[in-house]
DNA sequence: GTGAATATCACATATTTATGGGATTGTGGA
DNA sequence: TCCACAATCCCATAAATATGTGATATTCAC
């Protein structure tokens, strides 16, 4: 049994050579190459694709675009976007709306098929560089830090934990079986450790800064 | 010129097989090879590698340790990953700890030296099952709702973030340059929206849900 | 041009917060 | 042993917040 393969690719030259390369490769299939997606539900119900190589710039509809309609009507077909791109924000966009895999034109010819053996497995394959933007924009957000930083204490915490869910002090009291005073001495050390003088810029710094979640 | 190939790993036939592996390949040079990087400064200085490969679960000092202590001597090496663990926190872990790549050992025999030369472009070449762990862990903070999923309006966000930096009523209404009773009135508002009745409780489903950043 | 939504302001008041004092107990390190 | 610190509680008060009700002007779609 093998592998239907759909492609999108406005490029005809590259579509070609995409078609080209997996007709060599036994276990493929191609049931179909199409220079936009506009076709989409139809292609989708009456082609059966396993796997969708989808360019990421495409006329009418675009790449990203494309995903979301597959995401919406199934799940279980595997996207691969293809993009001469690599900024962020074009990954982000293609990973939030549901594509499995990204991978680099340039690296076609060598990686194309593998990347497709990937997918079908379930993994993410992906070009180095752009795993490598993937990875800047995690570690942007930083190494969260600890309560330790701030050396808060674990019944602080617990208390800044409680009223960033909302609850007053009356309900923190009651949530941790304290008294409403001890609350309060907990919540001003808080203020004090963290440099701030009010419950919102307490909850916003601790969120931000990753102490509580 | 060739790459100077520095190996940690424990795992006395794996690492054998890692130098069998690497010898092969002209442009390479392994400068040395330890089952422990419990002399890690020394071999830095004295070794001048290039790329050092490193085991994640070594014996003393662990591969993680063994990065943030590479990192905080150099940035300039490059640091590839060998592990049979694919657990998101081990990835995170050496991510943040500053890790370039991240290898699956089951794929040593086939990818490791594409995946050298993928760092030493600057690229983070990953194995897709582990893209795929980095992958589900972004999406799963999930697509950012956008204000309109609340219908606030432009106003009522302004209120809010300027609220989430820490201002009192009276600073976000001068920060906005509106009445005091206007901001009340906007507040008001978000609480309807937002389903609830405290500053803390809008700040932290804010934030969380990615309404505000 | 009517109505719905936005943005603005006003007044009133019960609660809640922020902040200052001060106190006791237990724990763990110097 | 003694000191620092964590965790608990108490009192007091000025300030800020939550909530209700009501009003006006603008805009934008129907």
């Amino acid at each position: 049994m093998s592998v239907n393969v759909l492609i999108y690719e406005d490029n005809e030259s590259l579509r070609n050579s995409l078609v080209t390369l997996l007709s060599r490769e036994k276990g493929f299939h191609i049931v179909g190459d199409y220079p936009e997606c506009t076709n989409l539900e139809n292609h989708l119900l009456h082609l059966n694709p396993d796997v969708i190589l989808m360019d990421i710039d495409l006329p009418e509809i675009n790449g990203i675009d494309g995903v979301k309609k597959i995401r919406s009507i199934t799940t279980t077909i595997h996207v691969l976007m293809l993009t001469v791109f690599d900024d962020t924000s074009s990954v982000y966009d293609a990973l939030y709306a549901g594509a499995n895999g990204y991978l680099l034109k340039k690296y076609i010819s060598t990686r194309l098929v593998t990347s497709i053996k990937d997918v079908l497995e379930g993994g993410s394959p992906m070009s180095p560089a752009i795993a490598r933007l993937i990875i800047d924009s995690i570690k942007q957000k930083g190494p969260k830090k600890t309560a330790l930083d701030y050396n808060l204490t674990s019944r602080e915490i617990d208390v800044l934990v409680s009223l960033a869910k909302g609850n007053s002090y009356k309900m923190v009291a009651n949530d941790l079986t304290i008294s409403l005073d001890t609350v309060r001495t907990h919540i001003k050390h808080v203020y004090d450790k963290l440099h701030v003088q009010s419950q919102g810029e307490a909850i916003s710094k601790a969120l931000r800064e990753g102490l509580i979640s």
